[in-house]
DNA sequence: CACATGACCTAAC
DNA sequence: TGTTAGGCCATGT
């Protein structure tokens, strides 16, 4: 596959796509993970940037608060949601962490 | 080139 | 414990 973006953008892509399934990280540690860890703001806007949303589950990336944040997709914020509780990440259908 | 935007984070109040 | 204000980075206009 071909991704056309920011070497930056690439770099998030590609960590995100690392994400295996049931499994999740924050925009804190992908930021990390590509080498700057100030840059949690930018990754974020990657992943709403992002063009190959079915192609990358950047649904598995959520805020260290434990709040999922976002979603570009169609369904929004609660597609996400009920993408995590499908691949077994959520049990709850609220973004309540503490729960 | 300067300003504005956003799926954020941390520290204060 | 919940809310507010400031800071930080990459992108787009």
């Amino acid at each position: 596959m071909k991704l056309v973006g920011t070497a930056f953008q690439i770099k998030v892509w590609k960590e995100i796509n690392k994400i295996p399934k049931g499994r999740v990280k924050t925009y804190k540690e992908i930021a990390h993970l590509i080498g700057k860890p100030k840059s949690y703001r930018a990754v974020a806007n990657a992943c709403g940037k992002n063009p190959y949303l079915p192609l990358i589950p950047c649904h598995r990336v959520i805020r260290s608060d434990g709040y999922l944040g976002g979603y570009s997709g169609y369904g929004g914020i609660e597609e996400k949601r009920k993408l995590l509780i499908d691949e077994g990440f959520l049990d709850f259908k609220k973004d309540d962490p503490k729960k």
